[in-house]
RNA sequence: GGAGAGGUGGGUGAGUGGUUAAUACCAGCAGACUGUAAAUCUGCCGCUUCGGCUACGUAGGUUCGAAUCCUACCCUCUCCA
C-alpha cells in the first residue's frame, strides 16, 4: 500500500484527494483510471509519456486504464491554452488516427490493461436535450473559477458559450465510464476537477485528479506540442530521436531527467553533482538519449546511435548506413542543384545555391564550391547537406 | 443596432506613395568554435532557366510608381446599447 502510494505519487504534481485516492487503493478493487487524448494527434510524443507512464503504473499495481480518445470533445476544441479552432474530423481520419495510437501506445501501456474508447459514443446519444441537462449541472461563476476564463472575462476578451461545454463534457466522460481516477497535465487540472463534482451529481465516488507537469518541448519553454514543432515522436527513427535530445540545452536536459528518466532520483543528484565537479555534459545527455532510445526500439540501439553519433559530430566521419537512391535523367549530366532538389535534400534551388555559397555542401566529404557543379550520369555519390542530412543516388 | 480598430513573409510585429523582397525580434538553416545537433560568434533566411517573376486579407481602381491612396467584398477584435 505505501509503495504503491509511493510509486502513483511519484512525479506528479498534483493528487486531488490524497486521502481519497488512499480510500480507494486500500478498497483492495481494481481501479478504473481515466486519461483523454486528442483525437487530432496521432504521433504520440515524449510529452505524452509523460501522462503514459503514469498510466502505466497504475497497470503494474493491477488496475485498468481507459485510453479515452476525445473525439466528440474534439469538436468542440479544448479551450485550455491559446488554441484556435481545430479541423473535425470524418470517422474515417479517426479511425485511423486510433489504429496509429494503438500501435504507439502499447510501447508504454499493458495490452490487457487497456481499453480504448471514444468518447462519441455516449456524447452522441446526449443530443441537444442531454446537453442542456449536462449543462445545468454547473454555473457560469463557477466555470470562472478556472484561470483563463477569467482572465478572459475581465479583460472583456470572447468566451465563446460552447468553450463552457468542454469542461462539462469531459467531466461527463467520467460519469460514463464511472472513473475512479482521472489523469492529465496540469493545464487539464481545471477540467479534471469538473469530472469530481459531476461524479458526485450523478451520485458517483468522485474520481481523484491526478496531474502530472507538463514537458518542455525542444526549445525549453513551450509545451511539447505538434504543432510547435517541438517534440520528439516515440516512433522516430532511432538516430533522429538520439540526436533531437542530444540537441536540447544542458538546462532542460535536467528538467528532462526528471520527468521522463526512469532513473531514481538519487541517481540524477548524482549526475547533477557529477557535472559540477566539471563532468562534460554531453555524456550526461548521452545517457539520457541512450535510456529513450532503448526504451522505444530495440535495447542496444541506444548505444549504437551514441556510437554513430560520435563518430559523425566529433570525427566529422560519414555514417556507414546511407540510404541509396536511384534517379533518372535525360541528357548527361544534371547539376547538381537539381539533383539535390530531386532527391528532396533541398526544398528549392535557392536554398541549394545558398548552401554551396556557404560551404554546407559536401560530395564524399569534399566541399563543393562551384555552384554549376554537373553531375555525370552512371555516377553514384554520397552527398551531404548541412551535418545531418546524408544520401548516396545514383544518377 | 451604433461607434471604432485591424488583417504584412513560419510566428510576433514595424512600415502609411518611390534604393521596400519589405525594419526588428523569435524560430529555422549554414559556417566557425567546442565537451554535444548545449552555449557562444558570424552569415543566410520568397522563387528563378539569374533575364526576371511573384508577394503585404480578396477583387477592382487612381498613379510614371502602391503594402502604403480610393471603391467593394470577406474576416477578426474592441467599446456603447
Amino acid at each position: 500500500m505505501k509503495e504503491a502510494l509511493k510509486l502513483i505519487k511519484r512525479g506528479t504534481d498534483e493528487v486531488l484527494t490524497e486521502s481519497d485516492l488512499k480510500k480507494k487503493l486500500k478498497s483492495g478493487r481494481q481501479l478504473i483510471v481515466k486519461a483523454g487524448f486528442d483525437p487530432t494527434a496521432p504521433d504520440l510524443h515524449l510529452g505524452h509519456t509523460v501522462l503514459l507512464n503514469k498510466m502505466r503504473h497504475f497497470q503494474d499495481l493491477g488496475h485498468k486504464v481507459v485510453f479515452l480518445i476525445g473525439d466528440f470533445t474534439g469538436r468542440i476544441g479544448d479551450p485550455s491554452g491559446t488554441n484556435k479552432t481545430r479541423p473535425t474530423l470524418d470517422a474515417k481520419d479517426l479511425e485511423k488516427n486510433a489504429i496509429t495510437y494503438e500501435k504507439q501506445v502499447f510501447k508504454i501501456l499493458k495490452k490487457d490493461l487497456t481499453e480504448v474508447r471514444f468518447n462519441s459514443e455516449w456524447c452522441e446519444k446526449l443530443g441537444a436535450d442531454g446537453l442542456i441537462r449536462l449543462a445545468s449541472k454547473y454555473n457560469v461563476a463557477r466555470m470562472l473559477e478556472r484561470d483563463d476564463f477569467s482572465k478572459r472575462f475581465s479583460s472583456n476578451k470572447s468566451i465563446a458559450i460552447h468553450e463552457f461545454l468542454y469542461p462539462l463534457v469531459q467531466g461527463y466522460d467520467s460519469v460514463e465510464l464511472n472513473a475512479d481516477v482521472e489523469l492529465g497535465g496540469t493545464d487539464q487540472k481545471f477540467n479534471l476537477l469538473v469530472g469530481r463534482e459531476l461524479q458526485r451529481d450523478y451520485e458517483q465516488e468522485p474520481q481523484v485528479v491526478i496531474t502530472v507537469p507538463i514537458l518542455e518541448g525542444l526549445d525549453g519553454v513551450k509545451k511539447m506540442s505538434k504543432s510547435l514543432d517541438n517534440f520528439v515522436a516515440i516512433d522516430e527513427e532511432p538516430q533522429e530521436m538520439f540526436g533531437k535530445i542530444m540537441s536540447i540545452s544542458d538546462d532542460l536536459m535536467w528538467r528532462w531527467f526528471e520527468l521522463l528518466s526512469f532513473m531514481p532520483e538519487e541517481g540524477i543528484e548524482k549526475l547533477k553533482k557529477e557535472m559540477q565537479d566539471g563532468k562534460n555534459p554531453r555524456d550526461i545527455k548521452f545517457l539520457l538519449a541512450e535510456e529513450l532510445v532503448d526504451r522505444f526500439h530495440k535495447n542496444g540501439d541506444g548505444q549504437k546511435c551514441k556510437e554513430s553519433f560520435l563518430k559523425r559530430f566529433q570525427k566529422g566521419q560519414i555514417p556507414d548506413d546511407i540510404k541509396l537512391v536511384e534517379i533518372k535523367i535525360n541528357g548527361d549530366s544534371i547539376l547538381l542543384v537539381n539533383l539535390l532538389k530531386e532527391v528532396d535534400m533541398i526544398s528549392s534551388i535557392s536554398e541549394g545555391n545558398r548552401l554551396i555559397s556557404q560551404g554546407g555542401i559536401k560530395i564524399n566529404s569534399e566541399k563543393v564550391e562551384d555552384p554549376k557543379l554537373e553531375i555525370p550520369k552512371n555516377s553514384e555519390n554520397i552527398y551531404q547537406v548541412g551535418k545531418r542530412k546524408f544520401l548516396k543516388v545514383k544518377v
